[in-house]
DNA sequence: ACGAAGACTTGATCTATATCAAGGCCCAGA
DNA sequence: TCTGGGCCTTGATATAGATCAAGTCTTCGT
């Protein structure tokens, strides 16, 4: 992907639909495209932000670790999406850390243009609060679903969300993985699969989880009380 | 409470510090004052909201129910608080539920006159945007919490943040409370509560909570790795 | 001052889920 | 085509923490 090509990929991104011309030029003629093969540290929960990131190519997940190495992942990132926004908006260190969970190329853009362009630009803090407010109701909806639900619910909630974000849908995403965005073990996955085939709101194998029955899923997952 | 006590006791709140006095007053004066007995629902989750509320006395508790009834409580409100901004901010049904854990008096704002303010007042955007900001880091925080660290660590956490926030010390804030903030029974939290004691980080006794080495605290709630 | 209700503690059990272990499948690379 | 290493599944066992059950302390209302 080319710095132009780049420009035209960033107007997709509700981040940067409201810059000008000349901001996005001024953005994406400051950015640096990397590269990082699958399993590649990108950057380091706590260490100073290198910038706003924007994904063009591959898989990418936020986690965290437990001091004794246990691994919890908070979000995952595919193409034309933005990460460590966070740090982005305030300065402050990196809220998570980062890996290549697929071969990835992905740009980072100086945060400067964009802090300067949030100082101007109305339009843009608006639509900031928005992505953010909708941040915030999403982590309410996770720490509601660790705190109150089991397994088996979780991962019936997380199968419902597959179906509208082509993310977390990708050969990438193996049991493990889920299992780590669910705060529980690939073997534990497995089990609750085969309790939601029982069920009979899904049919699945090696490769491919398919539902079959939406409303038995939702059901599963608590969602409507 | 006067309607002009009130305008005083907006001001020192960070969403209205920004605000002019005109657009204030007209704040102050479309606000209405309610109270609530302690154990009262103020508003229900998936209610559409009813405007902005500014706690002026007593606690609230924001908090979710599971199917069969568990509470997790989502964060606690004390005197000079707003709460429900986010249903303010995106006019979509209440994020979750609240009741008074003591008596209460709050008053509720219109949130018209908010929503027109944030759209007007490029200064009240980027000062929401730092709240969010700090709001979900702190939610991420929280998952991690539910995701990868023990009850005793989260207890300890909780209490190192008491320290800093008066609304979570306070004779309302009992087992049970704290046991449904931490995701866990009252039970485990006396437990709990020997353990830290145990470890020489507190003393306790049926009333008060004594930090006596804040490091050994910190190190139990493991928050350096 | 008394009694009842609520809050807390402690012990005994139970249970959801983690951990450990083994075996099978499938793909990638030689 | 063969082979080794992931990934997945399933069973057996272990464990953190929930639940159940007393019993005590404290406070508050009468």
């Amino acid at each position: 992907m080319s710095a132009s090509a780049l420009l035209a990929a960033l107007r997709q991104n509700p981040y940067f639909a409201h810059l000008s011309e000349s901001q996005l030029s001024a953005l994406s003629r400051q950015a640096v495209r990397q590269e990082f093969a699958s399993g590649e540290i990108i950057f380091l929960e706590g260490e100073p932000s290198a910038g706003l990131w924007f994904l063009e190519s591959g898989r990418v997940k936020a986690y965290k670790l437990s001091p004794d190495g246990q691994e919890y992942i908070l979000r995952l990132f595919g193409p034309g999406d933005t990460f460590n926004d966070l740090a982005a908006l305030d300065q402050a260190p990196n809220a998570a850390s980062t890996m290549a969970v697929t071969a990835v190329s992905a740009w980072i853009l100086a945060e400067s243009v964009f802090a300067a362009a949030l100082r101007d630009d109305h339009e843009l803090a608006l639509a900031i609060v928005r992505g953010l407010v909708g941040r915030v109701r999403e982590l309410v909806g996770r720490t509601e679903d660790l705190a109150l639900r089991p397994v088996t619910a979780r991962l019936a909630h997380f199968l419902l969300a597959q179906v509208h974000d082509p993310t977390l849908a990708h050969p990438a995403v193996t049991r493990a993985l889920i299992a780590s965005h669910l705060a529980t073990t690939p073997e534990s996955i497995s089990r609750s699969l085969r309790v939601l085939e029982e069920a009979g709101a899904i049919r699945f194998d090696r490769h491919r989880i398919l539902i079959v029955k939406p409303d038995i899923l939702r059901q599963q997952a608590q969602l409507q009380s």
